[in-house]
DNA sequence: GCCATTCATACCACCAGGGTATGAGTCGGG
DNA sequence: CCCGACTCATACCCTGGTGGTATGAATGGC
C-alpha cells in the first residue's frame, strides 16, 4: 500500500484547492468527480491530516490544506522545472535562454551580450522576448535560464542582481490637457485607466518586504489574444505588445509609465512624455534560479553586472511580490 | 502513454544517476533491475532526452542528466517537505518547530523565547534539538520551521538574518604545550586533528559566495551511533555531542573552536580556551524555508531580531555552501 | 417537506508498473 | 582469439492501482 506522495496527487488536490468543488476540480482534469474525491480522500489517510472540509455543499480548506496548497504548488513547479531544464540541457547546443520584454534593457543589450561573448563559458543566447511579468514565471518554471527584468517583480526562488535605476516618465495623449505642462505629478492622473496596476502606486504604499506578508494571489488576468477594439475603462487589462499601449495611449485611454529609455526609444507624434515627479524609478535586474550556478549564467550576471556598473545605483526596496508582478 | 513525470520516477533516476548501476540501484529502491532499466528509458523517452549513457559496463550522466539530478533533488526535497509540512499543520496544536544544537544560541533562547511569547502571532514552540549541520536540511525537509544556527551553513531554499556575533575560541588539552600561551594563531594549528572542516580555515581561503560554485557533494559522512573509541585521526568525523567533544578535547585527540558563549558555558577543568587572533567570528543566525511566511515565523524572527538588536553586528560574509555544512 | 445539488460508495475494466526468465553486448583473462 | 562473467535490454506475465459508471446519502433552499 502506497508510501509516497505522487505529483498526479498533488496536481488533483491543487486544482480541488483552487475550485473548491469537486465536480468542477474534475472537469478541469479531464476526469470523473468519484475517483478525483477517492484520491484526495486516499492522499489525506496517507498524510494522516484532513486538508479539506467537505459537507454536500461547500469544500473549505483547513490550515493544514493551506499549508499543503503552498507547498504542493512549490513542488510542482520545481517538479515542471526540472523537466523543462533536462529537456533544454539535453538539446545538441544548449545556448543560454535569456527571457526579457522587447526594449526593457535599458539600451544596455548589446553591450551585455558583448561582454557576455568575451566570457570564458560563454554560450549562444537566446533571447525569450515575453511579455510584462512573464520574465519570472518562466526562470521558476524553468524555460529560462537568466532574465532582464524591471523591479519589482515576484522574487520567490530567484535570485537577483541590480543593474540600473533611471526614472519612469508619463506616456500621455499629445493632446492631453495635461501634456501642456513641463511635469506632473501623481495626484494630476487620478481617474485615468494606468496600466498593470501601476494605479497602486496612488492607492496602497508598496507593500514591504519581508516576512508575514500575506501570501498574493498569484493568478494572472487571463490575456485575450487578438482581441478587437479597446479594453473596457478600468479593466485590469494586460498589454503584451507595445503598438496595442501606443494606440491606447495615443486614444487617450490609458497613461503608462515607461522608463526613460523606453520612451527615449519611441518618439512618436501622438504621445508626449512627461516627467512625473514623484513616481518612483524603474530599477532593471538580471535575475536567475536561485539553485541554478551554472557556469554560463554566472558568466552572463558578471557580463551585465560589469556594463552596467558605471551607471548602477543601490535599489533602495526591490518588492518581492506584487498583486500585479 | 505519458503525460508527467512522476515522484517515482525522480526517486527512480536519483538512485540510478547516484549509483551509476541500475543492478544496485534497484537493490536500494527494492525492486528488480528490468522494470527500473524499463522506468529510467521511459523517463527519457518522455523528456526527449537521454539522462544516462549506458554501455554494459558503465553508466555515465549526460550534461542533461546531471542538470535533472540537481533539479529532481530539489524536486523532491519539495514534495516531502510539503508532505511534513502538512503532516505537522494537521496536528490539533501545531507549534512551532524550532531546530538548533543545544547551546548555540549565544546565550538569547530565554530572552529570544519571552520576547516571542509576547508577540500576537505567537505559538507554542517545539525545540528540535540536533547535532551540527541537522538543522539547514531540517528546515528544507518541513520537519522544522525556524532554527538558530551559526553561520556558515547551506543556505539553499532558506532565507536568514544574522542575530549576533562573537569571537570563536580554540579548546584545547589543558595539558597541550600551546595552552602556556595566552594566545594563539592558525598556523600553531596545523597537523592537528580539526573537527567539521574547520581545517579549511587553515588550507584553502574560504569559497566565496555566488554564481558559478561547483556543485558540492551533499552526502554527509554518515555518523557511525555508538562508537566506542576514538576515531582514526585525520578522518572528518562528525560529533553529535558536546561530552564526546570535550573527552577528545581532553585527551588532545583534536582541537575545537566553539563560539566564546558556548566555550563560557562548560568551563572544564581538563580543557583550556585560547584566544585565536586570525580566526574568524561565528555569527548566530535564525533562519528559515524561503517560500514560509507563516505570521508565527515572522514573529519569532521579529523577536530573535529585536532580542539581539544591541549586540547585532553585520557578518561580513555568510558562506552558503561548504563541504562541512 | 420536497427537490436540486454535490460528495461518497459500490462495482467494474483496463493497463501501468513490477516480477521472472533470458538475450545480447562488452570487457578481461587465459 | 575465444570464453566467461557481468550488466543492461527485451519478452512475457500478472497484480493492483487508477479511472469510469451507476447510485446512494446528506445538505440547504424554496
Amino acid at each position: 500500500m502506497s508510501g509516497d506522495i505522487e505529483v498526479r496527487e498533488l496536481r488533483y488536490f491543487v486544482a480541488v484547492a483552487e475550485e473548491l468543488h469537486f465536480g468542477r476540480a474534475a472537469e478541469r482534469l479531464g476526469m470523473a468527480q468519484p475517483p478525483l474525491s477517492r484520491s484526495i480522500r486516499e492522499l489525506e489517510r496517507r498524510l494522516g491530516v484532513t486538508l479539506l472540509e467537505r459537507t454536500t455543499r461547500r469544500v473549505t480548506l483547513t490550515a493544514a490544506g493551506r499549508a499543503f496548497l503552498r507547498d504542493a504548488r512549490v513542488a510542482l513547479e520545481a517538479v515542471t522545472a526540472a523537466e523543462q531544464r533536462a529537456r533544454h540541457a539535453g538539446r545538441p547546443e544548449p545556448g543560454l535562454r535569456l527571457a526579457m520584454k522587447a526594449d526593457y534593457d535599458a539600451g544596455l543589450l548589446p553591450r551585455i551580450l558583448d561582454a557576455y561573448h568575451r566570457e570564458d563559458a560563454a554560450v549562444p543566447v537566446d533571447l525569450l522576448m515575453g511579455g510584462r511579468g512573464e520574465q519570472a514565471p518562466a526562470l521558476r518554471a524553468g524555460l529560462a535560464d537568466v532574465a532582464l527584468l524591471p523591479a519589482p517583480f515576484d522574487d520567490r526562488d530567484l535570485d537577483h542582481e541590480p543593474l540600473v535605476t533611471e526614472p519612469r516618465l508619463a506616456a500621455l495623449a499629445a493632446a492631453d490637457p495635461l501634456a501642456a505642462r513641463p511635469s506632473l505629478v501623481l495626484a494630476d492622473l487620478v481617474g485615468r485607466v494606468l496600466p498593470d496596476g501601476a494605479a497602486a502606486h496612488l492607492a496602497d504604499p508598496q507593500p514591504l518586504r519581508g516576512l508575514g506578508t500575506a501570501p498574493q494571489p498569484r493568478r494572472l488576468p487571463t490575456v485575450p489574444t487578438g482581441v478587437a477594439g479597446p479594453p473596457p475603462a478600468g479593466s485590469q487589462q494586460r498589454y503584451r505588445d507595445l503598438a496595442q499601449i501606443f494606440t491606447l495611449v495615443e486614444l487617450g485611454a490609458i497613461v503608462w509609465f515607461p522608463p526613460e529609455s523606453v520612451a527615449r526609444r519611441h518618439p512618436r507624434s501622438g504621445i508626449a512624455y512627461r516627467e512625473v515627479r514623484d513616481l518612483g524609478p524603474s530599477t532593471l535586474c538580471v535575475a536567475w534560479p536561485r539553485q541554478l550556478r551554472s557556469a554560463a549564467v554566472a558568466a552572463f550576471v558578471r557580463a551585465a553586472a560589469a556594463v552596467a556598473a558605471p551607471a548602477l545605483k543601490p535599489v533602495s526596496a526591490l518588492i518581492p511580490v506584487s498583486d500585479s508582478a
